[in-house]
DNA sequence: CTGTTAGCGCTTTCAA
DNA sequence: TTGAAAGCGCTAACAG
């Protein structure tokens, strides 16, 4: 037995495949009677419309696309999570690929998805290839740009100003007293988050009158591993820094298992900082002073910006949430505090 | 300009639409020649394919669906990640979508995946609602049950046997002294990895005839928070509890905390295992005694299995992964262990 | 090796 | 309100 058909339904309701399809479409364009009889039809023969021919006649896949430099990051995970579940709700479907933080791979799989007809597109950060802002000139295609907000941005974006958040982070840091930072990062190329961040941080520094030499930034990967190593370096370079910067939990978690490993108490020998607010940061030893980057709402927001463009909202919106700093017990005073002038 | 058609192609390179498909599809087919012209006209056109109109006409979408529980836990956005990397080298693209836990929603995906025409789905666990049976025997897809290894399974599943793993773990515990145990376990209902790593826990202390209560579980659902409250409410049913068996990793994390906060040093005082192994897990305080899930393989062949499935191989194929007790230092002899025969 | 052609299953004018 | 019919863009027989 094989799947029924629009025509078998058709034929079983005593209707056209016109008013069948119309009744599947839009219902209230057709009398109640013939509703009656077609539903009656449809659910007999457990009729299941065909995607694929759907698609081809309306032109219209009710498929968005979403781009994330990876799943193995909770925060993104998180986003993506998010993102299904709004969209799901809206009777779309959602198509997932990693860039693994590969700006060329990323433009293939911008590619590959508008090949395959998605109705919308998700890309995280605002930065991209510049090959990716051409192939969506060419084919105009409603799209948002999630975690990170840019005022300039042409496009519509949600997200939160990472600068900003990591100003102020930074800020409270200084007014703890600590004035000998060190910094560990992911890489900040193709990275307008990651490098927003660390920019933040330069420009509190700089405007307290605080240096901040190239050896006590640590540029390492992604992995809480290679947090360890960044505290590790950044520490071998100048033993007597009081306060670590990472530019996400991830790589704070690693350095707090590090600071441990090398019997530094953390916050009273170093503070240590993270940033996201991932459900773990909380739960650490000690809990992690961080910046809260509200992944799940961001990315329902930007699921209903996509969607309001995809069903025809002309305007551009760019929505910033704001990123709270969330103060817990990684952080403190320094514990021989230099006698400086206040900031 | 709207977009080149296969018509188009055809006609700039002087050729019948059959031989443009060819040289897309089937290009060993075709005269060097042929495909140089075809070829040219393509890239000179900046053809792209219409996936509708060629999933229609060839009943095969290129796509592949997984539906996992949540994307919020991490062995499980490791597992999409990889399964992601290994169908889009085959060229195929991902459909995601999360149960939350819930079988008439994951139910209610599968038909929805079945109905967009899906070419093959991968599923998690391999209990599902009858439903879902029901629905892929009407429509036969290719389709892979994940993270448990069952042997009876009459489809492909590749998985760990998580009964078995826990009984070793349990048993590294009884070896070590314990002897009172408490266990923090997810929901255990429609979920059979969840079921068979208690059952795990049973087989084990009933063999080594030591008594486990039902007071000597606590059901929490998922989150870190959780295995704190777990961890919580054990101890106080019974505060001579010497080691607590989390069911998985994001219990255990959350057990460590609570055990920190209460002051109980971990593992002098109280043994706490995880399950799972994520990236964090040996970076605790201390770092966890666990048992590794290897999502990333597991999730990698299974993509595989299923690939192969759609293309063609008719034998079901059951891939059992080892999955390896880890001992770290979350787990030591009891503080006091009370003397009794040994096991 | 190449071209002709008949659909794939559905949406959507256009008439009735 | 309903139906007939013309595609949507592509693949895959089939014939040459």
């Amino acid at each position: 037995m094989t799947a029924a058909k629009l025509t078998d339904v058709a034929r079983a309701a005593g209707a056209s495949v016109a008013s069948v399809s119309r009744v599947l479409n839009h219902p209230d364009r057709v009398s109640p009677g013939m509703r009656q009889r077609v539903e009656a039809a449809l659910a007999s023969l457990d009729y299941v419309p065909n995607w694929a021919a759907r698609g081809l006649a309306s032109r219209r896949s009710r498929t968005v696309a979403a781009i994330v430099p990876t799943l193995d990051i909770a925060i993104f995970a998180k986003g993506v999570q998010a993102l299904q579940a709004r969209l799901e709700k809206a009777g779309y479907t959602l198509l997932v690929a990693c860039s693994e933080y590969d700006a060329e791979k990323e433009a293939r799989e911008v590619r590959a998805f508008i090949e395959r007809g998605v109705d919308g597109l998700v890309l995280t950060g605002n930065w991209h290839e510049p090959e990716v802002a051409a192939m969506l000139e060419v084919s105009p295609l409603p799209r948002v740009h999630t975690y990170s907000y840019d005022q300039g941005s042409a496009d519509c974006c949600v997200g939160i100003d990472n600068r900003k958040a990591m100003q102020r982070l930074t800020r409270y840091l200084l007014d703890l007293g600590h004035r000998r930072f060190g910094v560990a990062t992911s890489p900040q190329r193709d990275n307008d988050r990651v490098s927003a961040r660390v920019a933040g941080v330069h420009d509190a520094l700089a405007a307290a009158g605080v240096p901040l030499e190239a050896t006590q930034i640590a540029e390492v990967p992604h992995s809480i591993a290679d947090g360890s190593i960044a505290l590790r370096s950044l520490l071998d370079r100048d033993p007597r820094l009081t306060a670590i910067i990472c530019i996400n939990d991830t790589l704070a978690i690693g350095a707090l298992a590090e600071a441990r490993e090398r019997g530094l108490a953390v916050p009273d020998a170093l503070s240590i900082t993270g940033f996201d607010d991932l459900d773990l940061a909380a739960h650490m030893a000690p809990p992690l002073t961080t910046v809260r980057c509200p992944a799940s709402e961001l990315c329902t927001l930007a699921a209903e910006q996509l969607l309001a463009r995809i069903e025809g909202a002309p305007t551009v919106e760019r929505v910033e949430l704001k990123a709270d700093l969330i103060v817990r017990r990684s952080t403190a005073v320094p514990a021989h505090p230099r006698t400086l002038a206040p900031v």
